[in-house]
DNA sequence: CGAGTTTGACCTGCGC
DNA sequence: GCGCAGGTCAAACTCG
């Protein structure tokens, strides 16, 4: 069961880093383990990802949250490769998918993994149709073909145009008092907006550190706002400032974190 | 005075 | 084409 699931999520991430060989995900420690992944329901924007969950070692939390405050315990990880264009009304999917995902899988110390087929743009738009197409949500994957296959030339050719190589996101959901938790980097805030539907503000940052364009999102989540979700937006070219101010030894974590 | 924050304007993509 | 919503810009402002 477990292999079979770590064999997806390789897949998952081989197939990433062939369109973001820059990029490069992060790699889990070998002794974390991945039962089945989950299913998502029925809907389109679900079947276009490639969900798994995991167990989440407290220790592993800690790690990926070095300096933070907040209780770990809480904590639950997400890794969205999305897209700053997928769709809105998916993008709610997405976070609804994280604000829920710890009643989905069983409460927190879960980390799940998802894949969006936005970032697959750089691949091909296999699944593009899909997401923009309320229609094409049956769940049924020779619908999903078929329906692609049916897309007419001039509906593609907008789709191409339209394709973009973003940068892979990592979202965090935590029980925190604090907005922005201390990742051991440095940021600027330099918007915030009022999303819709919502009483909290989206915050928007960028690593103050030159030629790095990493960017995070803060946002409360509405249906309960105890829980912090931030959303991370690139990777880091440089070592997090606490450690460039404590020691140049680099850290593993480092590598986990970006 | 420099760095960071605030906030309204502007840009862009998407649905209708 | 228009309106809406999310994301970004940049001038003004605040703070140490």
């Amino acid at each position: 069961m477990a292999s079979t699931s770590q064999a997806m999520l390789n897949q998952g991430l081989f197939e990433d880093q062939e369109a973001h060989p820059q990029v490069g995900f992060f790699s889990f420690p070998p002794n974390m383990t991945f039962p089945a992944p989950p299913l998502m329901g029925s809907n389109c924007h679900n079947q276009s990802l490639k969900t798994f969950s995991t167990t989440m070692p407290c220790s592993l939390a800690s790690d990926v949250l070095p300096n933070s405050n907040i209780s770990l315990s809480e904590t639950l990880l997400s890794s969205l490769s999305s897209s700053t264009t997928t769709p809105s009304k998916h993008r709610d999917h997405h976070q609804d998918h994280i604000a829920n995902s710890d009643h989905n899988f069983g409460g927190p110390h879960l980390l799940s993994l998802q894949r969006s087929s936005t970032n697959l743009w750089a691949l091909g738009e296999f699944n593009y149709e899909c997401l923009n197409s309320k229609r094409s949500c049956g769940g049924d994957d020779h619908l999903h073909q078929h329906h692609h296959l049916g897309v007419s030339a001039l509906k593609m050719k907008k789709m191409k145009s339209r394709r973009k190589v973003r940068e892979p996101r990592f979202c965090f959901k935590t029980m925190s008092d604090v907005d922005v938790l201390d990742d051991g980097y440095k940021w600027r805030k330099y918007g915030q907006k009022v999303v819709k539907n919502t009483q909290h503000p989206r915050s928007y940052y960028r690593c103050t550190q030159d030629n790095c364009r990493v960017k995070k999102r803060v946002e409360r989540l509405a249906e309960d706002p105890r829980m912090v979700i931030t959303t991370y937006e690139g990777r880091h070219a440089h070592s997090p400032s606490h450690d460039l101010e404590e020691s140049q030894a680099p850290s593993q974590l480092n590598n986990f974190f970006w």
